[in-house]
DNA sequence: CCCTTTCATTTGCATATACAAATAAATTTA
DNA sequence: TAAATTTATTTGTATATGCAAATGAAAGGG
């Protein structure tokens, strides 16, 4: 193994990059929602297993800022796919009858970009390398 | 298993993504190189080990869009970090001197960020994940 | 040798995303 | 209970990034 690739094959923040990097792109291709981008839809299914989650709690599921957040559901609310609840300091996020409807369209294309990495990576490969990105974020987020 | 974990953990675009929030989130941390963000030096590397590299070549190693290269090397070369010799409709990138003065602080700046996650992931965790995330990187370009 | 096609790069524009500062609500302290 | 501290969210601003259109250069066909 030569230089380049001990160094570049070793490092996750290069190889995590460029593979989201990657994903995102097919992602993009797989999803048709109109205006929604694939991360979008990530919201809406966490919200939809979490009915009434608060905002700070998206922020670490999705490991996103919370400013981001703010953005995220003020597109989403406006296309009243999602409605907030405010309470005090508390904002609580629920999914309206359409954005219920959106995210049973939504499971269908995730089988579909399942379907399109497995062919290429492999069924059991991209389960496994999911789980361990799944972790590793857990992970990261606990101990950092 | 849950509903959500067959979901959530499934999808590689998810993960992917949120990792790659993560690990970028810590590799900000642990870089310190003033203006440059930790993807400039990932070209940076790229680089060094492929001087006078074509502009195409390096989108492709990045994943990268044109556009993106165009403006990376840009700044990089307002920093005087490249230089930019083209020839045609080519693209010729190579380091200067103090681009690779930059390289060698950068590598020592990498062993810190991968005795950070290696803490909490594991060594050898930590260079499984990365080997295959590069291995699905390469896999997707070529076969989509 | 012009014209069309192809290919690499750049520019214009839009979005995702972050950080820092501002705001607003709740909790603690004196 | 009033002031100070903490916590959650929002806003201002900046960067990374992509796509589509524009540009510029080579290559092929007549």
């Amino acid at each position: 193994m030569n230089e380049e690739e001990q160094v570049l094959i070793h490092c996750l923040y290069f190889t995590a990059s460029r593979f989201a990097r990657n994903i995102t792109k097919l992602a993009d291709k797989t999803f048709d929602f109109g205006d929604l981008a694939p991360s979008y839809l990530y919201m809406i299914m966490i919200v939809k297993f979490h009915p009434g989650i608060t905002q700070k709690e998206l922020c670490h599921k999705l490991s996103i800022a919370p400013s981001t957040s703010t953005r995220f559901i003020d597109k989403l609310e406006k296309l009243k796919l999602v409605t907030r609840k405010m309470d005090g300091k508390l904002t609580f996020i629920s999914l309206t009858e359409e954005g219920e409807k959106v995210y049973h369209q939504f499971r269908v294309s995730l089988k579909e970009l399942f379907n399109s990495y497995a062919r290429v990576l492999g069924s059991e490969f991209s389960k496994d390398l999911s789980k361990m990105l799944h972790e590793a974020s857990n992970n990261l987020e606990r101990d950092l």
